[in-house]
DNA sequence: GCATGATCATGC
DNA sequence: GCATGATCATGC
């Protein structure tokens, strides 16, 4: 019988499927495979199903795990978040790039698609408080790119990467550069870095994946909540890019009021751009919550540009939960964690003769220095003042002062109330030494609106 | 004028 | 009832 690295994508299959409803543990004591168990416990659950399920040892990584079927294999992990939804729980981590030698090949001859054009995924329902031992292989699903329906947008993504490389610009790469397909950092810390082929500045080592929020929405297609996720591109061949940019021609010079009347909306919501820009998708639900915007990670924000050229306000952030962030360090916040991988798709509203103008979308992402510093020093005074209970400065006039960071001491991002208003609160977990309050206003991370307006400048 | 605290309308 | 995207209001 063959074995091993020669398993056929039959054999494949039966075996993937005879690994549903199992755990790690299961697998590892019913080991059906010759193995040589030498150094089982140094890597991380999918080395342990490769090498027990499969009788598969850690190899070169240069080829697919089974040759020559020419599959790769995948344990990836999924949880169930609040409200019952499922998501990835981590990105999908693919081979390094090779910065010196990938930008030579085309994508179907590239090591990419050599390595991960098909590949057998297990998935395993991550629990907290959980041996990992104990985590049950629910689902399994072969993803073959070659019939997948994001293999258009996939070497898109392919292709911005290995141009970064070609412009010589390989150390600015970020994973938030592209939709489906991401360049994340791989590597013990900052300081892996390799050559790059035009440019003398070292490059943070990276690798291929699969963004978490493109592995979240083929968790909720392959193995639960699907149904209710609107999809922007209806009956349209175009990619998602091109589609945008139809959509911005088609409204760009439109003011607020022309749209408010084209789409029959008459609302005094402070969100009321937001709900244009929608329906300008012709999304009934919000443009953020469809798939493929869910799938790219690419956050819409609008931004009202004043006559003098200033932005009025910062930008906000869903409000965060005082008992979860002390649970967290920055180096696996939530907010390090979003902005790293978010891309945001700023739609542009220029005030000009007392009305807003719809002028076109701008695309960032927060550069990874900024991140790593004025960022991190923000959210760990956030942490400071929470965990020691120093909330509430001063009170005058039933006006509270706190000690969240302010827009004045960081040129990035500080620290603002979100929420109905000020009783509408979330629970502290220390309670408050001024006042004694166990429960405080929400509040959010809010980006400086200075901060953002060299962005915009283009737009004047 | 700006920084900060507070609040609004909507949709599910 | 609540989360969200966003803007308002006020004192220094």
């Amino acid at each position: 019988m063959k074995k091993g690295r020669l398993y056929n994508k039959q054999e494949i299959e039966i075996i993937s499927k005879s690994a549903i409803g199992k755990s790690i543990e299961d697998i590892m004591n019913e080991e059906v495979v010759t193995i040589d168990n030498s150094g089982v416990n140094k890597g991380g659950l999918g080395q342990l199903v490769e090498q027990y399920l499969f009788g598969i040892q850690n190899n070169s990584e240069s080829e697919p795990d089974f040759m020559p079927a020419g599959i790769e294999l995948k344990v990836t992990p999924y949880k169930r978040i609040k409200g019952g939804k499922l998501s990835a729980k981590e990105r999908l981590v693919l081979n390094i790039i090779n910065y010196m030698d990938e930008w030579k090949n085309d994508f179907k001859d590239s090591h990419f698609w050599f390595k991960n054009n098909t590949i057998q995924l297990l998935w395993y329902l991550w629990e907290p408080n959980k041996d990992n031992k104990k985590f049950k292989i629910t689902h399994e699903k072969l993803l073959e790119l070659a019939k997948n329906e994001d293999l258009e947008q996939i070497e898109e993504d392919w292709n911005y990467i290995i141009q970064k490389i070609k412009d010589g610009k390989a150390h600015e790469i970020s994973e938030a550069d592209t939709m489906y397909l991401g360049a994340c950092t791989k590597g013990a810390n900052a300081s892996s870095k390799r050559e790059q082929p035009f440019n003398d500045i070292l490059a943070m080592q990276r690798a291929f994946c699969f963004k978490t929020s493109y592995m979240t929405q083929l968790v909720r297609k392959y193995i639960g909540d699907y149904s209710d996720v609107e999809k922007v591109l209806k009956g349209t061949k175009d990619t998602f890019n091109q589609y945008v940019s139809e959509v911005v021609n088609k409204y760009k010079g439109k003011s607020q009021k022309e749209l408010m009347r084209e789409f029959n909306i008459d609302s005094k919501a402070k969100n009321i751009n937001s709900m244009l820009i929608s329906r300008m998708f012709n999304v009934q639900s919000k443009l953020a919550d469809t798939e493929e915007f869910q799938k790219a990670n690419i956050i819409p924000k609008t931004i009202r540009i004043e006559e003098n050229g200033r932005i009025k306000e910062s930008i906000s952030f869903p409000a965060f939960k005082y008992t979860e962030l002390i649970n967290q360090n920055w180096e696996d916040s939530d907010l390090r964690e979003q902005l790293e991988t978010t891309k945001y798709m700023f739609f542009v509203f220029k005030k000009t003769k007392g009305e807003y103008i719809f002028k076109g979308i701008k695309l960032w992402n927060m550069p990874e220095t900024d991140i790593e510093t004025s960022v991190m020093e923000m959210w760990k005074k956030t942490y400071n003042a929470i965990s020691t209970g120093n909330i509430v400065k001063s009170i005058t006039n039933g006006i509270r002062k706190t000690n969240f960071p302010g827009m004045s001491e960081n040129e990035v991002c500080h620290v603002r109330p979100h929420g109905r208003n000020a009783k509408d609160t979330a629970p502290l977990p220390v309670a408050d030494k001024l006042t004694g309050a166990t429960k405080y206003t929400k509040h959010c991370f809010w980006i400086n609106n200075k901060y953002i307006k060299d962005l915009f400048i283009e737009f004047n």
